[in-house]
DNA sequence: TGAATCACTTGCAACATGCAAGCGAAATGC
DNA sequence: GCATTTCGCTTGCATGTTGCAAGTGATTCA
């Protein structure tokens, strides 16, 4: 019952293993969600901005949860609405999502202003700590901001005194 | 012409832009060929272990060379073959796929020994750095060697002096 | 008590994937 | 120099996955 076997064994690697579990468009943006921002409602991960279908959005927080990555939770203050909590191997993916993040913002356009990157770079045992510390607290407080598409450079120099907290 | 745009400009969250490009079972599995086992052709893809199909095969590897993840340069050994090899944008993916190895070997049953791992894991910026530098100088040595899958731990110590070679 | 909101589920069309077979060009074997 | 093999793909087709819109039962709010 544990563990769903007859699905995809592909090969050992470790890498090949992680595919099988979030190797699609959306898993890893909800785990995202979870580490960095906060969420924790069915309804925050629809609205967060990317417009994943409802129908995806369940298959996939099923998944992850089959794969111990999340668990379940009722919510106390709300009878209807579910809490869901990343476990300790969800947080430890916090390095590959920093390390992709980093990534993304020097090789793509993305709309992750560059001091805050460049600090995360030259902090990340702090910014991973602090993570992680956020979690095991519970403190729902997002560690960065949900990200604006940068459409055009074009003197748009606004959005920006957004930093680390 | 660059950016092939109009495609699917979901969010700017350097994340999300990461998954529209890798956000698949595949592509992270190419790059991990490239990076640490010096695969260069087509065939060497394609008998990775892992059974892509040769037309997503080709697909991907035309969407990561428009991604500019990857470049093609013609085989001088052999006129019907091309050398498939990562940019430096390709190769600055190197510490999200180490830290997803480093995740999986230690949440999943992966077949990568442990002390192979826990080395790795120690030594991050010297595995990085040879990586790097086998990239640079074309040094097409495997850095690590493809892990079997451990089907069953039961009574099997066989298969395990597979270490660093 | 009736409307709104919660986390989903369902139906269906469009798209992506997996599999096997085939194709032109270059290399190899005889 | 000609047949065979190997190279990197492409094609056709069945199946699986995704995206969209609408709907459902339970709970909460007014």
């Amino acid at each position: 019952m544990a563990g769903k076997e007859g699905k995809t064994p592909r090969s050992g690697c470790p890498v090949s293993v992680s595919l099988e579990i979030f190797g699609d468009r959306w898993s890893l943006l909800i785990v995202r969600d979870m580490m960095v921002r906060g969420y924790r409602t069915f309804r925050e991960f629809q609205n967060a901005g990317e417009g994943i279908a409802t129908n995806i959005l369940a298959d996939r927080l099923r998944k992850l949860g089959e794969a111990g990555i999340l668990t379940t939770e009722p919510a106390e203050e709300d009878g209807r609405s579910i809490h869901y909590r990343l476990t300790e191997k969800g947080i430890a993916l916090a390095p590959v999502l920093l390390e992709l993040l980093i990534w993304a913002a020097h090789h793509e356009e993305t709309g992750a202003p560059c001091a805050v990157i460049e600090q995360m770079e030259q902090n990340r045992a702090a910014v991973l700590s602090e993570t992680y510390r956020r979690w095991k607290e519970r403190d729902p407080r997002p560690i960065l901001p949900p990200f604006q598409r940068q459409d055009k450079p074009t003197t748009e120099k606004s959005r920006k005194g957004n930093d680390t907290r």
